[in-house]
DNA sequence: GAGTCAATCTTGAATGATTCAAGAAAACAT
DNA sequence: ATGTTTTCTTGAATCATTCAAGATTGACTC
């Protein structure tokens, strides 16, 4: 898990190169899972000022040129990851709000077979675990 | 799938009766994965005059005293559902955010064990299935 | 390297879902 | 019936996100 080049993986994706979308990949690679206030912080250390507004144009077309993925746990605003294309997973603390990623055991493709999809043609199968994580699990 | 009896269904969870949460057990019987809007909507047919507010705090009541289900599918608001208990999933159309309950293929606790939960505790696994709904596949 | 055009960023406001807060009304126990 | 506590009403606040208009910038062509 190294840092991926953000001009490399931008000019790969047919997307321009613009100081606010480096920020926001380097962001994403030293936060995974962040959401877009940290991810606008950090981009800010790096750059000295963006708008807010621009690193959500940025993560949306990010977003959509399928760079990075979106993530949205239930009672948490959405999070994002550069992360793509591989079929993971999510655990949640429940009482801090971490996020880890989580490899599902079944294979591939895990959970795609439910028993009785009611007629809906499924294309994909999202995983949310929860729970308590490591640190929280030691104070309690 | 018939309808439990609202006032039963409260007295035994130790909540108080009260019109607007009896209405809103009816409404989210007849309106499975409903949101707030929509119930509260069919609340008011039923008695003329709700606030809103009120419906959320029936919603918030009934679901800390495990009555109703509270699920958020990504990019919709908050949708309830009576069904509690079970383990059951859900499917989600893409196009037209219909919503139909799966219940898992694997077992009674699917998808509870990841590879690597990370030192996570964890206690429940929650499995949402993207793909299109059966009208939508139709007019596509 | 300058000119051009479309894409992107800035600023400021709007929206939608949800929560907070204070007082009025209603439910339940006695 | 009466009192106490819970719940409902009304109105405002908050948070995440989106919309919109104009200024700036990236990348391509000459």
């Amino acid at each position: 898990m190294h840092a991926a080049d953000p001009v490399a993986l931008l000019r790969g994706s047919g997307l321009r190169v613009t100081r606010p979308r480096v920020a926001v990949i380097h962001a994403l690679e030293q936060h995974p899972h962040a959401e877009v206030d940290r991810l606008a912080e950090v981009a800010r250390a790096d750059l000295g000022a963006v708008s807010t507004q621009a690193v959500y144009d940025v993560l949306r077309a990010l977003t959509e040129a399928g760079v990075v993925r979106r993530i949205e746990p239930a009672g948490s605003p959405a999070r994002f990851e550069l992360r793509v294309g591989d079929n993971h997973h999510h655990v949640v603390c429940r009482s801090c709000g971490a996020i880890a990623d989580v490899d599902c055991a079944v294979g591939a493709r895990p959970c795609l077979d439910a028993s009785d999809t009611q007629g809906f043609v499924i294309d994909e199968a999202e995983v949310t675990y929860w729970g308590t994580c490591p640190d929280c699990t030691q104070i309690h």
